[in-house]
DNA sequence: AGGCTTATTGCAACTAGTTGCAATAAGCCT
DNA sequence: AGGCTTATTGCAACTAGTTGCAATAAGCCT
């Protein structure tokens, strides 16, 4: 289904800025933040506010179309969920990012199912530490 | 060690202002907000100023004696270290937050570190979801 | 195509947290 | 105890994100 009919089906509308805001977050290969989809648009239409920005991301990780991470430089950013399951290994230390296969926390998640009953969405985490380099 | 300890032998001075802060953190047995210790110090000290509150909280974390956390309510929280090492389970519906054994943990700390050479801290995790009441 | 309902937007004012800088005060050394 | 070095503070100005409200426009219904 697509992100249009997504919406669309739950009531909402498709407007000229909320297809500017998610084909600014589709045509990104990396994680991008409000900031930078914020500027992206501003410089064809500078008409758009970036509370309307900061609000279609809200409502597009409401409908499960994009996901939001901290990935710890003080802004969050984001992601369509089309491009995968998986999580990411930040270094404190050097800053950088490494992903994360999302098997690896499968099986807790059933642990923890089990044990108190609690589904956990374990779907786009960011786990802080130290990578190989740095710890040498 | 104590907190006064630790602080002095890494060249760091104890301040009237650090000893609010600690004795707010180590005073509360849940956790505990940076404007909710700003409060408690100001009613007896209101020259105190909240960047003072932040930048020690800031430091505290840095030398392992307070984790922060992000529990969903756009504030982050804090508590000693001394408290136990736990994470926390937040229900994204009802949002009650329940404890999750660091042993739940454990064995994917040590796959991390095979698989990627990475060490990640899984000391004070937030993991989001929904709870038992709420899955009904 | 035009009218109507109501979801969405832009705007302005706000909140949590950060940062540079000059004034202050820990605490070391005599 | 008093002087000195430099870590720390308060302040003011800033950044990322949020929210209430009136104006606007999606898209349904005729
Ligand atoms: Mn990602
Ligand atoms: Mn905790
Ligand atoms: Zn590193
Ligand atoms: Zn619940």
């Amino acid at each position: 289904m697509s992100c249009t009919e997504t919406l669309r089906e739950q009531g909402y509308r498709m407007t000229p800025q909320r297809r500017m805001i998610l084909s600014a977050i589709h045509g990104s290969d990396h994680h991008i933040s409000a900031e930078e989809i914020y500027e992206q648009i501003h410089v064809k239409y500078p008409q758009v506010n970036i509370s309307t920005v900061y609000r279609t991301l809200e409502l597009l990780k409401e409908l499960g179309l994009v996901t939001e991470t901290d990935l710890g430089g003080g802004k969050f950013c984001y992601h369509s969920v089309e491009k995968g399951h998986h999580h990411h290994l930040i270094c404190r230390k050097c800053g950088r990012i490494f992903e994360l296969d999302e098997a690896v926390l499968k099986p807790v998640e059933g642990t923890i199912l089990r044990k108190y009953g609690f589904r956990p969405d374990l779907s786009h985490l960011a786990v802080f530490g130290n990578c190989v380099e740095c710890r040498k």
